[in-house]
DNA sequence: GTGGGGCGTCCCGCGCGGGGAGGGTCAACA
DNA sequence: TGTTGACCCTCCCCGCGCGGGACGCCCCAC
């Protein structure tokens, strides 16, 4: 029952890895890679045999980095919370991690939904509707962003422009929903150009807000209901339609927020119409 | 704007990857890969060419198996869901997954908390104290078990040494409270030998429970306060102790399980004194 | 027929952990 | 005094799921 019979194991001030290793229930190897990583320096390590000696006092450390890779805080991040010094700002890197844990959490959440929703036996009808829409002028937020960054790009570029057009004051409100134009790319590589925008017959320029022409097209759209990052389903059943009716997608796809996050805070609730640009295919 | 100019596109009855790629919002990368896997096998392949068709048919599968592997599913079970044919048995297949991603999540909240504890700049001392325990003859649920399997085995073997000890009714209720024992192989290597237990004067044989007999140790003793997961937390300083104490370790862990489950769903009310085995190193 | 996009395969990288080989080190024992 | 056995070291490989890049073929519109 000795974990380490032949050997005194002392337990002096220092400590052999294997020692740290019982005290933390860490892994000797873990440790290891700790050390290489700049994240748990040994207190001491021997010339000669490369041994490592550990401090008593790196106990609570090393429990600390337990937790945070426990939470999958990636090592980097581990490191600047261990070595800042004020706790204070340890707890800001702490926290900043768990709102990261938390915005996962509600994006597992729309995707057990959704889930829910594909394996529906009985899935109700989508109705996708061919309409065509004209030229028009908005007043836009564009960038080049990552899929993953999407939805926090949407929530600050759809408050600057809300708050720029407001504060214009020239109209009586927003002439009409909020929309948004997402380029294909933006679904396949994981990166491309994302733009929000608000009608607005004279559109100011101030910030990142700007006047923009949306081209006329074609469109197939259907309502999408419930939290945005379910809306491939939506899409999917879309795509499904055009090519039943043999028509081809031309173009970035674009989205009107009939009943968003401003309204509601119910997801849920959230109706979202997307539009597939198309192509007609036979005359 | 059109996203493959040079190409007609057809959109016939099967499509490209490309195609298929758009509509799904699965890169084609990835499409390829799930096919590598058997996963979401194209409907036709070209065999001269090895180019891939998809028929619009599979997009349905395809934004299950994107939803299940944003919910983390390794890919081999995915590959189990989108296999079965029975809504009922994919049905029982997702929802076991969602019930290990809430077993996850309490993993996470018991993780927070104790980060928090950890990180509070005023920690609360903990009494450690040194107690010579005799030999014990209990009644016990013994296996070789995963770490990460630790909490679900845990479950079970109490379950089953508390229905066989009640059905035995030999005495009036078990007299004191349940305890476990774990090697130190359990945290070093990650598998190891776990024993849960109850005392009791004349331990039944029955299913897994069998009578044994824990050898008299001397222990350092410390109550941990809130989730078993927590518990290194005040291992580690049970540890700082012995140090500081000249102590060395010398056998599994032993826990008592004052406060559990049994008594509250709360685990931050949680009692459960943990035990080191400790040799004297200077008499 | 030619250009440029699509598609194919193959290999490598990431982050974090584990497995295993091969060899040096240290203490207790005969 | 040597032997034994646990301990420790370094180094390389594998796993997961995804992406990047190189390289070459295919196919269609012009």
């Amino acid at each position: 029952m000795d974990p380490h019979p032949g050997r005194g194991c002392t337990l002096a001030d220092v400590l052999a890895i294997g020692d740290f290793s019982r005290l933390t229930h860490l892994s000797v190897r873990t440790l290891r890679r700790y050390h290489e990583a700049g994240l748990l320096v040994p207190a001491r390590v021997d010339a000669a045999t490369g041994y490592r000696s550990y401090d008593p006092d790196q106990i609570p450390t090393a429990q600390v980095i337990h937790r945070l890779r426990e939470l999958d805080v990636p090592l980097p991040d581990v490191r600047r919370v261990v070595e800042s010094p004020d706790p204070e700002e340890r707890a800001a890197l702490v926290a900043r991690h768990l709102r990261r844990l938390e915005a996962e959490l509600d994006r597992t959440r729309a995707a057990v939904s959704s889930l829910r929703r594909l394996l529906d036996p009985e899935p109700a009808p989508l109705a996708v509707e061919l309409r065509a829409v004209g030229e028009q002028t908005v007043a836009a937020v564009a960038a080049e962003v990552d899929a993953g960054d999407v939805p926090a790009w949407y929530a600050g570029a759809m408050a600057e422009l809300a708050a720029v057009l407001t504060a214009d004051g020239a109209d009586a409100g927003p002439g009409g929903p909020a929309g948004g134009v997402y380029d294909n790319a933006l679904f396949e590589e994981g990166r491309g150009r994302a733009v929000v925008h608000r009608p607005c017959p004279d559109p100011p320029r101030r910030g990142r807000v700007h006047p923009l022409t949306l081209p006329a097209v074609e469109l197939a759209v259907a309502t999408h209901v419930g939290p945005h990052d379910a809306s491939d389903v939506t899409y999917g059943e879309v795509g499904r339609w055009l090519v039943d009716n043999a028509l081809t997608v031309a173009g970035p796809v674009r989205e009107t927020y009939l009943v968003g996050p401003p309204d509601t805070d119910d997801p849920a609730a959230w109706r979202t119409e997307v539009g597939w640009p198309v192509f007609r295919v036979v005359p």
